[in-house]
DNA sequence: AGAATAGTGTCTCTCAGACATTATTTG
DNA sequence: CAAATAATGTCTGAGAGACACTATTCT
């Protein structure tokens, strides 16, 4: 029985230059999303480490399965199945030598192999989304960042203003971050520095929409 | 290159006997989720609705794809990937003859094969889930229905008692379903029947934990 | 002193959640 | 008329959203 390639890839965000940026590696005249083939007794989410690896100089980023695309008729590469990993890394993080991926701008793509375009598409809408009920956002930001910078990060990623103080109040009522005892100083007035605490438990507190 | 076997699963639920159920294949001493082969060149949710066309008398049932699993250490069925899907259908929906699935109550199941509660517990959070931020429960109802019985569909899924009163109010609030002429007449007093409103947009209002 | 950025409080309005009685039908 | 189920309205408290000024540092 003659089954089908299966492969991964992976839909790695990042913030750069005030922008929502994904990696994207090179292509005939395109562009695609990074993957590789996976192995014949590797589990998927290894591979798509795997993946991460090649790309990244970093041990962690937050990684978690996007969607599975197999279907022959849409897809150029016949019969391939490809299970879409969805990543995210901090600001700064940097990128291994030797390879050709490129950052590029969610908000102007450039052209994509068959299809490409519609899951990053679906992976930022699941980011977006995501921003909004978890504690996701804190894994496109160092370790320790500011309010400001936070904020900042919302308002990149959900292309919207959002109110200083609302905002603060909110993500201070959450107590999904602390306090640490650094400001950080540059121009005007030092920032406290806040840190993530991973232990904090991120409750959804949605409005349900339906009883 | 040898490839792994791809296979799609289904989580079929169903609401019978004041309960919420799954459908399930036996298996040796054990039972497992339905499911087939992928084709050569067959798309993956072709696979799984081939799957639901061999279990239930009905053209439609809701669809989506669940999660891909592919863990050969996990698995029993060394290098399977499995492309699981997500499904419902109105209570009293019939099921072919000629095939041994049985429905399994979700709050009792039996013994299954490998990893497959888990998918099923999933599957369960999702729907419960979902069932908070869209239009999903209607999909286990019938074309027309009294508000207590989709409160009761609520109830069952949730396992939690609504409040009679708030449930109506939210409901017609969102303007998700529309009035019928008719009544169901029973026991006691006739109820209005309701009708789901597909065109209705579902917005989700849900309020955000983070800003 | 001026520029730059950080940090803070109040009011209003909407809506979730708690709660009990009346209405209509059948046997 | 009793039993069964359907249908309906009000109050309270929490929190989202709108809004403007003071504080601290650097040059």
């Amino acid at each position: 029985m003659a089954t089908r390639a299966l492969m991964v890839n992976v839909v790695l965000f990042s913030l750069r230059d005030e922008a929502l940026q994904v990696l994207l590696a090179p292509r005939v005249e395109r562009w695609e999303l990074p993957g590789e083939t996976v192995g014949e007794s590797e589990a998927l989410e290894e591979a798509a480490n795997r993946v991460l690896a090649t790309l990244i100089r970093r041990r962690e980023a937050y990684l978690e399965q996007l969607y599975t695309y197999g279907d022959p008729a849409r897809d150029a590469r016949q019969a391939t199945v490809s299970v879409v990993y969805f990543a995210l890394v901090p600001a700064g993080t940097g990128l291994l030598p030797g390879t050709a991926v490129q950052w590029a701008a969610v908000a102007s793509l450039p052209s994509l192999v068959g299809g490409q375009a519609d899951i990053v598409a679906y992976a930022l809408r699941r980011l977006r989304y995501k921003l909004e009920y978890s504690a996701v956002g804190f894994q496109l930001l160092p370790q320790e960042f500011t309010l400001s910078e936070l904020q900042h990060t919302y308002e990149i990623i959900l292309s919207e203003r959002l109110d200083k103080r609302n905002f603060r109040r909110r993500i201070l009522a959450s107590s999904i971050i602390e306090e640490t005892s650094l400001l950080r100083t540059g121009e005007g007035r030092p920032a406290r520095l806040y840190r993530y605490r991973p232990d904090a438990v991120a409750e959804v507190k949605a409005r349900r929409l339906f009883p």
